[in-house]
DNA sequence: CTAGTCAGTTGGAAATCCAAACTCACGGGC
DNA sequence: GCCCGTGAGTTTGGATTTCCAACTGACTAG
């Protein structure tokens, strides 16, 4: 009998796995800006207290960040986005474009200084040519595709 | 008294809040790669066919794809991305880049030929200066901040 | 006449989410 | 000593969402 669904094996899929729910990058979000404690990110992220414990939990498990003891007696802790938690800010750069494009079209609610003395303006580029990525990719390949 | 919290008001939040959920952007991933079709969605995704339904509302809803009657008698449906959903896939493209990355060092499950020639290495750069976003981002300013 | 296709819908159980209250360990003021 | 405030959680009980399998309805192919 053949099997009812085959859900693709690829990096996307797996990457929501860790972070596709409503406030795992929102949580990322809030560290990259400096915001650290537990109460911050509640505040600002407007998640409740249950379910940032669990994402922290989540998030720190898989890597994305980690829990830095500042205080003992009480234990307080704060946490700190790991290398691969700041790069998951590509990811929040690509997904505030869209948003500022699509819903706020008018007046972007965040902005960037960039390094170069303009306001930073995200663009998704191969890295070999310097061209558009998604307009050039084409004819995908590997083991994700042979199950079709 | 003052409130107990206050959501950041920001385009990352906003677009999570249409495509932040489990299944949402691999449906973007399947359109993009071509299956239209409502079974083909579900095998390749394994979302329940219902969530597969209501999600596939909301992104018309919000103009993210577009249904298209393609046989009258039984009417059956098939789903296009718009313009709009085709720039999310700037977001698969990062998301999978991390996945990649930090998920399947070794090999891979999904690249793209990309129209220079050579095997997609997606970057997120500044527009004007081509040099990374992130490293050379800084000093975020805008509404979204004021409320701290 | 039977089986298969296909885009959904339905029903019920299981998991998750949420807001508010509570806990625990402190520090400060009086 | 006693009360209040801070801060990172945990608990609670109810609402919501998700999951899964089975079902529907209008066809088509053999």
């Amino acid at each position: 009998m053949a099997k009812r669904v085959a859900p693709r094996k690829c990096s996307v899929a797996d990457t929501l796995e860790l972070v596709g729910d409503r406030w795992s990058l929102l949580v990322v979000r809030e560290l990259s800006h400096g915001f650290h404690r537990f109460d911050q990110i509640v505040y600002h992220t407007g998640a409740s207290r249950d379910i940032l414990a669990a994402r922290l939990r989540k998030l720190e498990a898989v890597g994305i960040i980690r829990r830095r003891l500042y205080n003992e007696h009480p234990p307080r802790y704060e946490y700190r986005l790991t290398s691969a938690g700041w790069e998951l800010c590509d990811v929040l750069l690509t997904l505030m474009k869209w948003g500022d494009r699509h819903l706020n079209p008018d007046n972007p609610p965040l902005r960037y200084h960039h390094s170069c003395g303009e306001v930073l303006d995200p663009v998704v580029v191969c890295a070999h040519c310097g061209g558009p990525a998604v307009r050039g990719a084409h004819s995908p390949f590997g083991p994700a595709l042979a199950q079709d």
